[in-house]
DNA sequence: AATGAATGAGCCTTCATTCAT
DNA sequence: GATGAATGAAGGCTCATTCAT
């Protein structure tokens, strides 16, 4: 069933906890090896070396993460609300996806080893977000304040709480989900 | 002014904004040196090695946001909403006194490096939010959610907010804090 | 011939020059590497560190130094002044199999480094030599004296002599040999 | 009383017994300095470098020796076994007045910081050695051996035994140390 | 393709030596 | 003269990377 899974993705997945846990400069390629059981020469048959290593993660992540968040935004015939919503909901998926995923991003996005264009990608996706805030302030639905501040106390509130959930603190059910998401929106909502 | 500065400070305070951008592995202790412009056996007759040099920051750090927060509540006579201001201010004043502070303790408090003492510090610090939480629940003050799910959303958006500060990418006015004070309490207060 | 020698006999006989040189302290790493012709991280393949390296020379050596001396007593049948003899060959073996083996062990027998068990090993070496002495003295063969004071003179003059050799003042013929066996035995023989 | 020992001593003192028990290697110039009780710069007003420090206490140590035990020779009217007395009682003297300053003479003796002055001095002594058993063989008195050979038996015998003493395992009575000498000039008397 | 032994650059740390007080 | 804080060269050791098998 699982044997599917080839060399390639055993490493990223191993380096992926393990960087998540340790960060990159704290993580050591035997580390690697052992945890996804191959040899520490095999990980340069599919990676250049260790940056190669962790940008290729970063990337990914990247992505999947813009997909989750920007990708759920501007639905036809969605208001403001329920925008944010599927945004929130996105995030949610991603990070129940691999718990250790979003925590991976969030520690290494400003790493010295990230290539220009992994940097690129990602203040991408932090400007996709800004633009949906600045769309929301606009439609006066979201508080009128600089849209980096308005998504880093969203995005800050949710990765502390998925931390928490990483590091075995706290239990997420749908009801709990549902109560966070809706005070990330009080959080940011626009007050007559 | 700043010359009374003695070798110990100058080695803390480098060593603060590396461990801050780097993290304790990414650091080298020549790094530090050259920083903090002394010799590197220098440092070794201030601290033991570079695991007692981070913990020491460590323990200054939490102990310093200990005071700043945990210790601006309960002030007599004080309501749950002027107490969360009061808490949140000292935030605002522990972060603006040492702008990589902050950010260097949340990115370090999981470290493999932190001796039991430090690491039992931080979760002092971390319960005395949390009691915090709870007694604006039973207050009927702050919506009755898991403690830790709370202070995860308000921690985590006041430190992402700041760590944007600390990037560049945002800068706060009185103004703005005020804003932001408003967004954390709405987040988290009860409604009818 | 000796190109079966693998890494890990290179190291520790290139180990051996150095330390009975120098001295443990007075040897570098990078030195042994170089001497071995191996990398100096392959050390480490082999040895945990520099003190297990040593360790493992000095049990090397006390064992077969034991074997060659203890171990040749008490064959049967032997008087003592025999007996002396086979002790004394014994030594005179182990020492020129490897001329630097017995020079290592007794500059090195009170060092910081050595483990607990390898410095009662020696010491059982020690012991099974004052136990022959009284046996001799028993027996009105050897002189009436403390026993590791016999052992001083005895162990003494022959280490110091194949010490010369080492250093090549002296060329030890068989003749010589037989005559060295001599005086020792002269030191401490019974006189009427 | 004793505070006459002025500062060069005290560290001379100090060398003597640390280089005696750990080596030169494995001696710090702070433990010294500590051993003394003087600051570790003072060390160096009184000597340039620590190889200088070992230096001079090999060549006051040589000196000493030679003087203990060439010295005794030749002494008009005695016989070679007289002589020998001498010689023998001569290091008996030396090595009570510092039970330290033998063994740090016959373990530095060949150590790679000495200077060419002082291996020569030693081997002045050894040569002056040497001449004594010559003399002693011509006078038919002591076996017919190379001489070095004949030291390297009495002087290792002597050696291990104040080791012993050194060390604690042996304690040496004015009998015994008669008995001792007896031992060593059996070891190489001429026998008929 | 996969491995892991081997390597050496670079890390943390010590210590001989200097020098301001 | 005496000190010990400061230094940086060098030691022990780790680990990213290579390469023979």
């Amino acid at each position: 069933m699982e044997a599917t899974l080839n060399k390639q993705d055993l490493i990223l997945s191993a380096a992926l906890s393990l960087f998540a846990d340790r960060g990159f400069d704290g993580t050591t390629v035997p580390m690697i090896a052992e945890a996804a059981k191959v040899g520490a020469g095999t990980i340069y048959r599919y990676f250049e070396n260790k940056e190669a290593l962790v940008n290729t993660l970063f990337e990914q992540g990247t992505l999947a993460l813009t997909e989750a968040t920007v990708g759920q935004l501007y639905q036809e015939g969605d208001d403001v609300r329920t925008q944010f919503r599927h945004f929130f909901y996105g995030m949610v998926t991603f990070a129940k996806q691999d718990i250790n995923g979003l925590h991976f991003l969030v520690t290494h996005a400003q790493g010295w080893y990230l290539t220009l264009e992994n940097k690129q990608l990602f203040e991408q996706l932090q400007k996709g977000l800004y633009a949906f805030c600045d769309y929301g302030i606009e439609q006066k639905m979201i508080r009128s304040m600089s849209s980096p501040v308005l998504i880093a106390i969203v995005f800050g509130a949710f990765k502390e709480l998925y931390n928490a959930v990483r590091l075995g603190g706290v239990v997420l059910s749908a009801e709990l989900i549902e109560q966070v998401e809706e005070c990330c929106w009080n959080a940011i909502e626009y007050k007559k």
